[in-house]
DNA sequence: TCCTAAATGATAATGGTTTTCATTTTCAAT
DNA sequence: ATTGAAAATGAAAACCATTATCATTTAGGA
C-alpha cells in the first residue's frame, strides 16, 4: 500500500485514464480499509472528505480498478458486491471463510505448503486439459462462525 | 437423479412442505438440465408444460430446495444466481472454470487425489484454527475459455 | 367430503447497479 | 499561463433480479 498519488497517477496514465481527485480519494479509502468494502461503504467514506462525490463515480472507478487489476470483486451472497485491494498493493492473495448466519468474513493467507503447491499444479493441469487461460482463482469455505455456532444452540 | 415423484413427495413431507405440481415440475426441469440454470431459465422451461406458473413460485421453490440441501446456488459474476442439483441427486461435488469473456462454465469433478485429500485436511485445519463450522466450500478458476482465447488475438 | 394451513401468482415494491446527459475537469499542446 | 478536445463527473432516471403483499386456490390429514 501507500505508493502515494505520484505512483498512482503514472499507473492510471499507463492505462489511458486520467487521475482525478475522486479516484485518488477512493484509492486512499481502500488503502486504509481493514475489511472488504461495498460500493456504499466506499461512498460513505469518500463523502466525509469530498461531499460532492456521486455514487456513480464510485461504481465507475471500481470498474476501472478491476480492469487495472488493482482490486478484486467478491460476492459473498448478501446481494451486494465487496471489493478489496489485491497484490502487493495491500493484501496478498488469500482465501475466505464466510459465515452463512451473520456474514462475517475471515481472510486467511497463511496457506499450508501443500495448498500453494496444489493450486499451482491445478492451474497448470486444468488450463492444459481444458485449453483454458486461468487468470485467478477464488476459494470460499461457508459455514458458521464461532459466535453463530453458539447461537444455534437454542 | 430420477428418484421419481414418490420419493420427492416423501422428502418434502419430511421437511414439513407439501408436494405440489409446480414443485414437481421444477425438480423435473432440474433433473434433465445439462447446465447451471438461472431462475428465469427454470421459469421458461416450466412454463412450457405449466403456463400458469409464476416467477415468484420459482424463487420460493429454489429457497426451499436450497434449505433441503437438494440444490446449490452459485454466483458467477453476471448479476444473476445459478442453481444446480447437488450430491447423489445428479451431479457430484465439483469445482468450476468460468470464462470471464463469454460466461462459459466448465464443471470438473475428476479431482486428482491430492485435491480431495487437501480439501479434507483444509476443512479440518481451518475449522479448528478459526473455530468455524464448515458446511461446504466453493472453488472457481476464472479466465478465458478456448474460444475466447482466440478472439483475444485481434 | 371438509377444513385449515400452506402454497400460489398477479402485482407492487425493493435495492443494488447502470445509463443518460448536461456540466465540469484534466492535461497535452500552445 | 492559456486553450480546447476528450475524458470524467454527478443528478436523475432507468434497469432488472429478487422480495414482499395479499387475495385466491390447493394439498392432504381428519
Ligand atoms: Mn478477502
Ligand atoms: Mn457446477
Ligand atoms: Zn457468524
Ligand atoms: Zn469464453
Amino acid at each position: 500500500m501507500g505508493r502515494g498519488p505520484r505512483w498512482c497517477h503514472a499507473r492510471f496514465r499507463k492505462f489511458g485514464y486520467k487521475m482525478t481527485q475522486p479516484r485518488e480519494i477512493i484509492l486512499d479509502v481502500f488503502s486504509r480499509a481493514k475489511k472488504h468494502l461495498s460500493a456504499e461503504d466506499i461512498y460513505m467514506e469518500v463523502y466525509k472528505i469530498y461531499p460532492g462525490i456521486g455514487l456513480t463515480t464510485i461504481y465507475r472507478t471500481l470498474d476501472i480498478l478491476i480492469n487495472m487489476g488493482m482490486i478484486s470483486r467478491h460476492d459473498f451472497g448478501d446481494g451486494r458486491s465487496r471489493y478489496e485491494l489485491i497484490g502487493d498493493l495491500k493484501s496478498e492473495h488469500h482465501h475466505h471463510l464466510v459465515c452463512l448466519s451473520c456474514g462475517k468474513i475471515i481472510d486467511y493467507s497463511d496457506f499450508i505448503d501443500e495448498e500453494i503447491k496444489l493450486f499451482d499444479k491445478l492451474e497448470k493441469v486444468l488450463s492444459e486439459k481444458h485449453n483454458f487461460e486461468i487468470k485467478y482463482h477464488q476459494v470460499g469455505f461457508y459455514g458458521l462462525c464461532d459466535k453463530c455456532k453458539l447461537t444455534k444452540l437454542s
